[in-house]
DNA sequence: CTTGTCTATGCAACGAGTTGCATAGCAGGA
DNA sequence: TCCTGCTATGCAACTCGTTGCATAGACAAG
């Protein structure tokens, strides 16, 4: 399982509630993993009983008060052991390669609209991506001598850049192929 | 759900049993979904109890005999809706970028071995891609006129080399990137 | 003749992930 | 005052996906 090691990055990170944890998961760490609060609320309950993470109620003015969570010694250690054992390379989910290839048997020229509409969503997705490189990496006010942590960080920004411009090169291809079909049968 | 819809389309190309169509997501539909033999067994039987499948038990020789499963008129009409519903863009989840961002709270150089573990399984993968891609659609035994499935197969199959390529460059990147912070600091 | 491998199907238990719903404080606007 | 929206946390039920195990026929190697 992979969302606790999420989660005790994101806390090293920065510690934070769940609630924060929950918008973290729709912008940074979103780009490589993804989890809804329920997920959250509940792995952190684990965590905390397995004294992976500390607890502290903080009262707030204008808003409810929250519980904010650290990383204790033995999250620590945890994500340690997890770093240094070896994993599978990621198995590929992709519903919308399914859908094309099942529109050998139905109308091709149907899907056109669903892919330009995924199209769009990864023009958006790139341009979030690019705004916040320039912010944190490459722009006026980011630093001129970044740390590991902000390297490491850029790395993974750089490789959700590359991930979302050979998707919009494949959805163009996959459009010029529904287009060439559509007319000719 | 998109198990169901997956196998639906692998049978509608070719009719074939449980068995068989775990071979199958191990290679051309594995492109792109990957499945266990438990799954499929499992959405085989809901599947043909909805009426979706048809099954034809095949008495071999030299081997167990086997059920045959191929679409129904229900599955066609299940599939045909499938493919005019809109889906979401799917949501990445990519472990190793996980580690990667945990590198930070670790040591950074630990993690080039596993890395490298890694392209050298996604070069595996791209030569295997660019094997089928010879076999079915580039090489002299490739048909002169494809029909409209075999662009589809094409097309989805240029995005996985696509995906693969952009990977080992992003691995050279992150390589890079390991290397650079080790001996610094 | 035993062991291992390939084909072929399946159950049971568990863990991961999704969906729907519920609660509650506080702020701002109609 | 009521409604909407944001912050903040959580339960319950369900589906999806994984892991371990079991069975069984046939063949090949030792």
């Amino acid at each position: 399982m992979a969302l606790e090691h999420a989660i005790l990055v994101s806390l090293l990170e920065k510690p934070g509630s769940g609630y924060e944890l929950a918008r973290r998961f729709e912008r940074s760490i979103g780009y490589f993993w993804t989890a809804t609060h329920q997920q959250i609320y509940r792995v952190l309950k684990r965590m905390e009983s397995d004294g992976w993470i500390d607890v502290r109620e903080v009262p707030q003015q204008a808003r409810p008060d929250k519980k904010e969570y650290s990383v204790a010694a033995l999250g620590r250690a945890a994500l340690s052991q997890w770093l240094h054992e070896p994993i599978e390379p990621e198995s590929v989910r992709h519903e919308l390669a399914v859908k094309i290839r099942g529109a050998a048997f139905d109308d091709p020229a149907a899907l056109i609209r669903e892919v330009e509409r995924h199209r769009q969503a990864h023009t958006e997705r790139l341009a979030r991506y690019l705004a916040g490189e320039r912010r944190d990496f490459t722009g006026p006010e980011a630093p001129a001598t970044p740390d590991a942590g902000q390297e490491l960080q850029h790395v993974v920004l750089r490789g959700g850049i590359a991930y979302e411009r050979m998707t919009l090169a494949w959805l163009d291809d996959v459009l010029a192929t529904l287009h060439r079909l559509g007319p000719a049968g």
